[in-house]
Parts: structure tokens; sequence; C-alpha cells
DNA sequence: CGGTATCCGACGAGATACTG
DNA sequence: CAGTATCTCGTCGGATACCG
């Protein structure tokens, strides 16, 4: 288990994830205010992770990443690109040509947290089976307890 | 890059994270559907990371849970251990006391996925600095020419 | 103590229409 | 082509009240 000393302990400390202690001001007191979750909060909505992905292959342009990533509308496409783009996860290129060419690549940071989250991707592969089971057992298990309420 | 030789493509084979393949049937055919998604929108939720944190250390009540965390309501900790008891991640025991008493431990599927997000905490951490850099220079940019355009 | 039930506001995200 | 603007709806999550 991962234990960082706080290094300025007079600002507060926050219980940020169980153990990993982070230090914070007071003022950011939240849960949200957790760095530590600020990078699932990312990678965890409907669309970053997968642009990551495709990107993390090559460079695209805004169509090609549309039609690759199938299901996402280009409002959404667009503010999930803004948000990479802000967060130095992506790089934006506008060409400066009729009809208009604007190409995203993924940057070297962009890249290391493709790593990370295949990291996470590869445990959920080798637990879908498990977990699978459990959500059958589960079920079954509260579809009796439902079944015995409404007799 | 991870490359899943997809075992029955009659099925319809599906990009799930950019080359990262996976086979599903053609009525789950939606993004919803990626199974290396579930994982993320497990834990990529507000509480289910800090849960399994706090519970990475040790056994807790529910009430001790509801302390640890700070800011969680009781409606959303229940929700939230719920869904982790479903997927197999805690364990739910339940003492026939009164008053009751209600413990919650995490499985050994659920330290292993512990020790998963905790690489994605590392990455987190070490990049904190660079993607508040990132997103201060494109806060800066955006303003620059929002007070162009204001002109 | 450890929940459930209900209400409600805020936000995420799709559909659609319009633009440089 | 690559967006922006607007509307709408569904879901998430907090507050509150009640229960075994």
């Amino acid at each position: 288990m991962v234990r960082i000393p706080a290094p300025s302990p007079q600002e507060g400390t926050f219980f940020c994830l169980g153990s990993l202690e982070i230090t914070m001001n007071l003022n950011e007191h939240t849960a949200a205010g957790c760095r530590g979750r600020e990078i699932l909060e990312r990678i965890g909505d409907k669309w970053s992770l997968q642009v990551i992905a495709v990107l993390g292959e090559r460079t695209l342009r805004f169509t090609e990443l549309k039609r690759e990533i199938e299901g996402v509308s280009q409002r959404m496409l667009t503010v999930t690109l803004r948000g990479l783009e802000r967060d130095g996860i992506v790089v934006r290129t506008v060409y400066p040509v009729v009809p208009p060419r604007v190409d995203y690549t993924l940057t070297p940071m962009g890249a290391t947290l493709l790593d990370a989250a295949i990291t996470m991707v590869g445990w959920a592969e080798s637990h879908l089976a498990e977990i699978d089971a459990a959500r059958a057992a589960y079920d079954a298990r509260t579809a009796e307890t439902e079944a015995l309420k409404s007799q």
C-alpha cells in the first residue's frame, strides 16, 4: 500500500484514497477536491478513454475520430476533445485550408495515460467471468428474496 | 498495444478500446456494451473508489464507512455498496443482533482491483503538475481569444 | 444501527439546426 | 469539414422522512 507523507501537515491532510494521503488547502476539503479522483473523472466519462485509445494508434481528424468511435455525437466528441486538450492529453492542430482540417494527436503524457488505462482494462478482461458470476449469484439471491416478500 | 483475436467473428466485433477488440452480441452493439468500460463505470463514479480504498485497509461497518469517507450521503453509500457487492468486490455480512451490525469487507478480487486503481492514482500523482500547467496554458489562450472576440 | 422511500434540483448527453 | 447553439430528456446524487 502506498503512503505518501504529507509535506505540509499544517495545511491539513485529506484521506484521498484510503491510506493514500495528499495535502490540500482546507477550503478544498471536499471529496471533489481529491486530486486522485480527477484523473478518473477525466477518463471515467463516457468517451474520453475511447478517444485516447484510438488516438493511441495514430493521429486522426475530427470526422475520422467520429467515424471510428461509433455512437458518439458531434457535440460530445467536441466536448470530450476540448477537455482532453485542456489537460494536455491531446493536441489540436488546425490547418488554415478550405475545407478546414483539424488533426488530433495524443501527447507523450497522453500515451503514458493510455498505458495506465490499459492496466485497468487488462484487470477488467481477466475478471469479467468472475464479475459476471458474482452478478448472477447476487441477482439470483435478490430475486429469491423478492419472491418471498411478495407472498 | 494489446490485440485480442475475436474468438467468434460471426457474432460481430466492436472496437472497444482502439485496437483492443472484444466480441459481443450484435444486440449489445452499443458503447455502453463495451466490457472494458464497465470497470471504469464501476470505479469511475463518485464514491466506489474511495470505498474500495478504505476497505483495503480493514473491514468496516456501515457507519464507520460513512464517517471515514466524509461527504457521502447515507443513500449514496448504500447504493455504492450494493453495486460493489453485486460485482463481487465487497462482501456484506449481517450479524443478527440488536442493534444491527453489518460488516463490509473487500474480497480478494476487490483487493486486486485496488492495486490496479493505485496504478492510475500513481499516474495522476506524477502528472498533476503537468496537467495543471496544461490547464493554465489552455485557459490563458482561451481567455485571450475571448477578449479579442468581444472587442 | 442500518437501512428504504420519495422528492427534487443539477448535470450529462442526444437530437437537431445552423455557420465559417 | 469542423464545429456552435439550443432544446430536451434521463440519470445522478443530495435532503428529508420513515422503518425493522
